[in-house]
DNA sequence: TTTATATTTTTGTCATACCAAACTAACAGA
DNA sequence: TCTGTTAGTTTGGTATGACAAAAATATAAA
C-alpha cells in the first residue's frame, strides 16, 4: 500500500536505505531499543550522503519504525500495537477536522463498542465478569469526582476491549482515551451526566451478566447515544 | 498525540514549517489539488534552508497531506479518508509480521464484517439490497473465472460496507483489498472454494433479506471462519 | 494547430561547514 | 572507590553551494 503503487515512481536512492534498516529492523539485525548508526556511519557504510541518511530517518521516524527525538540517536521500536496505532494517531486526528469526522468516527466506536458488549455478554468468563463489576463499583464510587469518574468510565469500557483478548483492542483503546482526556478540559462538567453515565454503565454490565447480546447492545447504544450528545457539545464548531 | 507529548522535545525548525503548511492545507489556504511552492520559493518566503524544506516536506508527505512523486512538485492532498487509511496502510502492514498479526488483525474483521452484517439485516434499505442482489448474482456468475470471482467476492463485500453510508468504511474495505489483491497471486487457486464462498455469499444476503441479524452474523462468521483457513495457507509462516 | 527541439526550472543528491547539544573521559574531592 | 565537575570530542540540525538529470516551459518547425 505504498505511494510506488499508485504513481510511477522510479526508485530514489534514499528509498533504498530506507527498505534496508527497514529489512534490518524486522529480521532483528538491528535489536529493538538499540540505536541506529551515526549519520555519519551510514554515509560511510552505504556511500550515500546525509541528505539522503537523513531523509531515510525521517521516513523511518514517521513510519513509527524508530523514535526518533531532536539532537538523539534515533532508537529502533519494533512494530507493536501501541506503536502502530499511536502513529496512526496523528492522521486520524486530522479526520477529525473534515466535515462530519468527530460523527463518523464515533459512530464507529458505536460499532466496536456495540460488537465488543454482544462479545462479552456470550464469551465474558468469570475473571472478566469479575473486572467489569470492579470497575463498575469503581466508577459508581466516583460520580462525585469528575475526574475520577472520567478515568474509571474508561477504564469500565476498557475491560470491554480485553475481553476477545485481541492485543490490537486495547490499544485502540487507549488511543481513543488518550485522545479524549487531551479534549476533557474542555468538556462540559456536570455531576447529574455522571450519574446518568454510571447507570447506564450498570445496565450494559447486567445484561452482559445475563448473557444477553441483544440487550448489551442495547443498552450500549442508549448509553453512547446520549455520550455523543455530549461529544457534539465539545465539538459544535466541526 | 504527537511524540512531542512522549518526550521532552525542543521544536526544531523544520517542525514550524510542518505545521505551518498543516494549517495552510486544514484551513484551505492551499487548496487541494494544488502544488506547493517550489524548494526555493519556501526557503526564500520562510528563510530557511533548503535542508529543512525538504525535511517538511516529506514529512508532510508522510503523514499524507501531500502526495510527493520523486521529481514531481508535491500536490496538497486533503486529509480524507482515503488518504488516511492509506497513510496508516504500511502500519498496518508492519502489524502483519508480528507474530499472531495476521490473525488478530483477521478477527478484527471478523468483528467488523459480523457487525456490519447485523446492521445491514436491520437497516439495509431497498438499494443496499438491490446492490447486494446484483452483486451476488455478479459473483455467482464468475465462479469459473478465480480472477473475476476475486473482483466480485470483494464486491459484494463491499457492498456491506457501504450500507451505514459511514465514509470512514468504504475506506477500510478498500484498504482491505488493496492489500489482499497484493498476496491474491499467492492464494491457492481453487474452483470448489469459489462455490463454497458464492453459497456463503448467498446466506448472507438471505439472512439480510429476512432482516434476521442473528443468522447474517451466524452466515458472515461461518464465511469468515472458512475463509481463514485460506488466509492462513498463505501466511502460514507468520 | 500540432509536433519537435532547445532552453530554463526544479528536484535529487553530494560535499562542506558551523553551531549547539549530547556524549565521553579525564579529573578533583569526599 | 565512588561521585560530581569540567573540558574536549562527537553528533545532530541547519546553511550554503554545486551539479546532473528530469520536468516544465518556451521556441521553432511542419
Amino acid at each position: 500500500m505504498t505511494d510506488a503503487k499508485h504513481h510511477d515512481n522510479q526508485a530514489r536512492a534514499a528509498d533504498n536505505l530506507i527498505s534496508v534498516f527497514e529489512h534490518q529492523i524486522l529480521d532483528g539485525t538491528l535489536q529493538d531499543g538499540e540505536p541506529l548508526p551515526t549519520e555519519r556511519e551510514i554515509v560511510q557504510t552505504y556511500g550515500v550522503s546525509r541528505t539522503v541518511v537523513r531523509e531515510a530517518v525521517l521516513a523511518l521516524s514517521n513510519k513509527g519504525l524508530v523514535d526518533a527525538r531532536p539532537r538523539f540517536r534515533p532508537v529502533v521500536r519494533k512494530p507493536g500495537y501501541d506503536a502502530a496505532i499511536q502513529a496512526v494517531g496523528s492522521i486520524v486526528m486530522r479526520l477529525l477536522t473534515v466535515p462530519g469526522g468527530v460523527r463518523n468516527l464515533f459512530d464507529l466506536r458505536i460499532m466496536m463498542e456495540v460488537a465488543l458488549a454482544r462479545e462479552a455478554a456470550l464469551h465474558a468468563d468469570r475473571d472478566h465478569i469479575a473486572d467489569l463489576k470492579s470497575a463498575l463499583e469503581a466508577n459508581e464510587a466516583a460520580i462525585q469526582d469528575s475526574h475520577l469518574f472520567f478515568e474509571t468510565d474508561t477504564a469500565f469500557h476498557g475491560v470491554l476491549y480485553d475481553v476477545p483478548s485481541n492485543p490490537v483492542l486495547p490499544s485502540i483503546h487507549q488511543a481513543y482515551t488518550d485522545w479524549l482526556s487531551n479534549h476533557w478540559k474542555q468538556m462540559p462538567r456536570q455531576p447529574d451526566r455522571n450519574i446518568k453515565n454510571a447507570r447506564a454503565h450498570r445496565a450494559i454490565f447486567e445484561a452482559i451478566l445475563l448473557r444477553d447480546p441483544d440487550a448489551a447492545e442495547a443498552a450500549v447504544r442508549a448509553h453512547l447515544d446520549a455520550a455523543w450528545t455530549q461529544v457534539r457539545e465539545t465539538f459544535n464548531d466541526l
